[in-house]
RNA sequence: GUGGGUGUAGCUCAGCUGGUUAGAGCGCCGGAUUGUGGAUCCGGAGGUCGCGGGUUCGAAACCCGUCACUCACCCCA
């Protein structure tokens, strides 16, 4: 019989990487909170118009990437491709705008896409975001930034830098794109097939094209910061400012466009020099438009994503280890040592001392292999000789040091020790 | 969706221009040590050579197809 095997792009975390994900998960959600963030859980799959409508209906994601099914009445529904949409959704639903404290939540957990798998992307993925809403003063952009960059220096990735843009307004943008097409009009000869085609679907985007000829015909164009508006670019400034001011890195990047329909305003991006193509560790901006364009009112707001698959790639190995560990072995073997040692091990966990045991050791030796082996920090010995004098043996397994103390109490006198330590 | 690379033991990989019983290292189990782990030595288990077809006296190797993995494009975290 063939044997079921994961879907592609699918990937099972095992035993031995749960503890670097506990430590990017646990730093994510200390940073998080650190800056007055609020966890939010949102549901892992949303009606297929909340995403069509908020991430923009000719973008990729929403075009062919989605994992979209019918429900048993045929209501389409969508495992979610990012976070935003679904928190924002929340946001209305609850009526949270009506709430007088800072609406700052973030949130952790997979994400699904239908794309072609390679290094730094799956189909299911994770991403840890936060979304700052009701605040279009310049330091909630700051905030945010802020909390990403935090984030990723204190992991101690190497080799990142943040690229920052503004993308103006939607007034801006919308005057900015015929000055635009006149330019890719006349360089259109020099553009691939894609930006040529881009031209109307979404010319923006051809200024972040990677083919080499695009990246020279466009080399010239008009810059979208040179078109913003005073309130726009006074609004870009004060986040450039301050950025300098608490002492993050940036390096402006005009061609920054983000994929997402509903950004407006800042658009950044971190990426590093330790990844493969997919270089994006975390992205975000502002996006003021959407809470009103899903239904709610009008409430600013700016947020990000972070790829986790990539932050682990790219997590220094010294970092992560060091966890699982058990503290007693509880070797027991014979007959009345076996017996007996059922006993201890329960007392042992139920007062708090891990404890572990390989039932199919018999003999004293494979008990130590595998106390060896689960890094344990002492092995019980437990014995026939032992179980009639009513003894154990505790045997340190790095000193090799053994003392034999009573059984009766035992566990009651260990977890005095540990305790006193 | 498009292109490249790779599929041999649990893992990492050898395997010559096709040649007889398919190999190594690590890991695993056992013994040397009949109640003391890691080191050493000895022994053992473990393989539909991704799958299907073809060429051949003979295929892990060559050809065709197919699937999987992987990297890259598109795009994104």
């Amino acid at each position: 019989m063939d044997i079921i095997k994961g879907i592609k792009g699918v990937k099972d975390i095992l035993p031995e990487e749960t503890p670097r994900w506990r430590l990017i998960e646990d730093a994510a959600r200390r940073w998080a909170l650190c800056y007055g963030y609020q966890e939010i859980r949102i549901p892992i799959f949303e009606l297929t118009a909340l995403f069509a409508r908020s991430i923009g209906a000719t973008t990729d994601i929403v075009e062919k990437e989605m994992y979209t099914f019918p429900d048993r009445d045929g209501t389409s529904l969508t495992l979610r491709p990012e976070g935003t949409a679904g928190t924002v959704r929340a946001f209305i639903e609850h009526n949270r705008a009506a709430d007088p404290l800072p609406q700052k939540h973030f949130y952790l957990g997979p994400m699904f896409r239908h794309e072609r798998p390679q290094a730094g992307r799956l189909r299911q993925f994770h991403q840890f975001g936060a979304e700052s809403f009701g605040t279009s003063d310049p330091r909630a952009d700051i905030e945010v930034i802020a909390l990403l960059w935090r984030l990723l220096s204190d992991l101690t990735l190497p080799g990142l830098t943040l690229e920052i843009n503004s993308l103006g307004s939607s007034g801006d943008r919308a005057a900015y794109k015929p000055i635009l097409l006149a330019f890719l009009k006349l360089q259109e000869s020099h553009l691939c097939a894609n930006c040529r085609r881009r031209m109307d679907t979404n010319p923006l985007r051809a200024l972040d094209c990677k083919v080499p000829d695009c990246r020279v015909a466009t080399e010239s164009a008009p810059r979208l910061t040179d078109h913003l508006s005073p309130e726009a670019r006074v609004h870009f400034d004060q986040v450039l400012a301050g950025l300098t001011a608490i002492g993050i890195p940036y390096r402006l990047n005009p061609r920054l466009v983000r994929g997402l329909d509903y950004y407006c305003l800042t658009s950044f991006e971190i990426t590093s020099t330790h990844l493969g193509a997919q270089n994006a560790v975390g992205a975000g901006g502002r996006y003021d438009g959407l809470v009103e364009a899903l239904g709610g009112p009008s409430v600013p707001a700016v947020g990000f994503a972070v790829g986790l698959e990539r932050v682990s790639l790219m997590l220094p190995e010294t970092s992560s280890s060091s966890n699982n560990e058990c503290l007693y072995y509880v070797a027991a073997f014979g007959e009345k040592g076996t017996q007996l040692g059922l006993v201890l091990l329960d007392e042992l966990r139920r007062i708090g001392l891990s404890a572990q045991c390989d039932y199919r050791a018999t003999t004293l030796k494979a008990h130590l292999r595998q106390a060896d082996r689960s890094a344990c920090r002492y092995a019980i010995l437990l014995g026939d000789d032992e179980a009639t004098r009513g003894s154990i043996i505790l045997r340190n397994l790095a000193s090799k040091a053994q003392e034999e103390l009573p059984l009766a109490g035992l566990s009651h006198l260990l977890k005095a020790r540990t305790t006193s330590v």
